[in-house]
DNA sequence: AGTATATTTAACCATGTGGTTGAATGTACG
DNA sequence: CGTACATTCAACCACATGGTTAAATATACT
């Protein structure tokens, strides 16, 4: 189990705070494309989308390889990791809730005092 | 299924993407806290943090209720769910891929020309 | 009423973001 | 060699961020 940096995550969700971004990954989750190719559908200039790639491979989520004049670039899933797995120890608490119990017993950790049938000591 | 808007993933990335913002979600994830409370492990003003909690409120992950002279702040990480579940198309992507032949088949998609081991030159 | 506590608002600053246009760079092609 | 193409760089703009301090608000306490 590998362990993430604080600046990694940030990166990472920084990256995909953007819907121009999201849709640039989508597409890319298809097939590798050239950076002409990749600002294409978007309605800005090659410049503005050069940037959000170039930010994107900060985050790690794009790999480039130049081949001649244009520049391949190529999904990388990886660093969505960190993301995913930061994500998930808070997965409980969207996940049905079937018992008030869990809920409670979160609850009960912070009191401390309220003994109640078990749970007791410390 | 739900289908969440582009604008709430952008949102929860944002509020995801900064470190401070991390570690209050962490300690949310405990108990409920005041403004106050929240504030007080970070070497910054009560109003640096206070907006922290603003844009995490704007995202949705943090539910307040005022109690007299304190605002108490409560985790809610549903709006994570959207972000997980917009994560989990490219889980594909980081996963062991045993097989170099989903590879290939991704390239062959796009390439569709080059003749084998050919590609001489250029 | 007067004071202390909890939090937000306002004004400000430096830096980042998302966009533009226009010039520079590097590579391909006839 | 000269020109076209692919992309970046530089300068600029408006606005968001992350932070500050000082003042304003709202509630509680005596």
């Amino acid at each position: 189990m590998v362990k993430y940096t604080s600046a990694q995550l940030d990166d990472v969700f920084q990256a995909l705070a953007d819907p121009t971004r999201r849709a640039m990954l989508k597409r890319l989750a298809k097939q590798s494309l050239s950076v002409g190719e990749l600002a294409q559908p978007f309605a800005m200039s090659l410049a503005a989308a050069s940037k959000h790639i170039k930010l994107m491979e900060r985050a790690g989520l794009i790999d480039r390889h130049v081949q001649g004049r244009t520049h391949v670039c190529q999904l990388n899933a990886a660093p969505m990791h960190a993301g995913m797995e930061w994500m998930r120890h808070y997965e409980q608490f969207w996940t049905p809730k079937l018992d008030v119990l869990e809920a409670l017993l979160r609850t009960e950790e912070k009191t401390a005092s309220t003994p109640q049938k078990a749970r007791r000591k410390r």
